[in-house]
DNA sequence: AGCCAGGCGGTCA
DNA sequence: TGACCGCATGGC
């Protein structure tokens, strides 16, 4: 059995719900004000009271390795003021303050984000559970680990198809191996900068410029990675500008460009905002 | 009952 | 380049 300790972190500007929530990662679930999930193998739960400054954590894992899997030494509000570039993030930021990016598992995040495509957030998490339960391992009663590049490599058909993961399945099998072979050595890949990383992930079949830029942003600390996935086109379509604002026909490429030099360094973290922002209401009549 | 989803790769003009 | 398809199907 495991030994698990309860201890607390001092925090400041985070809000663990929105950080949870905002559709970054697929595994965490909440119940009664508890958040649970796995980061490296090992079942964590966190609580955040409303407001409180501090984050209840009950986990085998140091402290350290919490406060580096939130990225709570990032200067939030330094980075809030620099991405904060007009009134449409600045009514995101305002919504959503707190909301902090993770410092995902890659092999877990580039699977998850090979799965997210044509898709949509409750499935994602369903598919992405459902894997773990087939082909992971039980590493406490219904807590599931993420199954390893040779394990999801090997795995039979008959689980890869009870996971219902559609024209996706065959994909993460593929890359699977990739891995599993040392073909494609992830953390060797994270260490490129930006441009570099990138296009070696989109070699792979199955990884297109999205896919890669969320793999680079939520996995390999590159924070001026901009995904542009089909909410964020509608967001920076209908708010910041249309075909002529960009000179031509908008395409997610444009806006990907756009997205970095606009909001500079740091505008992964106002994808997120513009991401997760979507779905507040006084932004949504803003857009009508 | 349809429509659309945190896309990608190929094809055709 | 940019538009259009097929892919496979769950969730609302």
């Amino acid at each position: 059995m495991h030994q698990s300790s309860m201890y607390q972190i001092p925090i400041i500007d985070f809000d663990l719900d929105h950080t949870l929530d905002c559709g970054q990662v697929f595994r965490w679930e909440k119940k009664d004000d508890w958040w649970t999930g796995v980061v490296r193998g090992s079942v964590v739960s966190v609580r955040q009271d409303t407001g409180a400054d501090v984050l209840w954590v009950n986990s085998d894992l140091p402290e350290g390795v919490i406060r580096w899997y939130f990225r709570l030494d990032d200067d939030l509000s330094q980075i809030l003021s620099l991405i904060n570039r007009d009134q449409y993030i600045n009514a995101a930021i305002a919504g959503y303050r707190g909301l902090r990016l993770i410092r995902q598992d890659p092999w877990e995040c580039l699977i998850s984000y090979m799965l997210a495509t044509a898709s949509n957030i409750p499935r994602i998490k369903n598919g992405i559970s459902r894997l773990c339960q087939i082909v992971g391992d039980e590493i406490e009663p219904d807590y599931y680990s993420f199954p390893d590049a040779g394990t999801l490599a090997n795995a039979c058909e008959d689980d890869i198809s009870d996971c219902k993961l559609g024209f996706r399945a065959s994909r993460i099998i593929k890359a699977a191996g990739l891995v599993a072979e040392g073909e494609l050595d992830l953390d060797a890949t994270a260490r490129l900068d930006y441009p570099e990383a990138k296009q070696q992930l989109m070699l792979v079949k199955g990884i297109g410029e999205k896919v890669a830029d969320c793999v680079l942003l939520f996995s390999f600390d590159k924070m001026g990675a901009f995904p542009v996935d089909t909410h964020v086109e509608q967001v920076v379509r209908s708010y910041y500008g249309d075909d002529e604002f960009f000179g031509g026909t908008v395409t997610k490429k444009k806006i990907g460009e756009w997205g970095r030099s606009y909001f500079g360094n740091y505008c992964g973290y106002a994808q997120q905002y513009l991401f997760y922002g979507k779905r507040l209401e006084g932004i949504r009549s803003d857009l009508r």
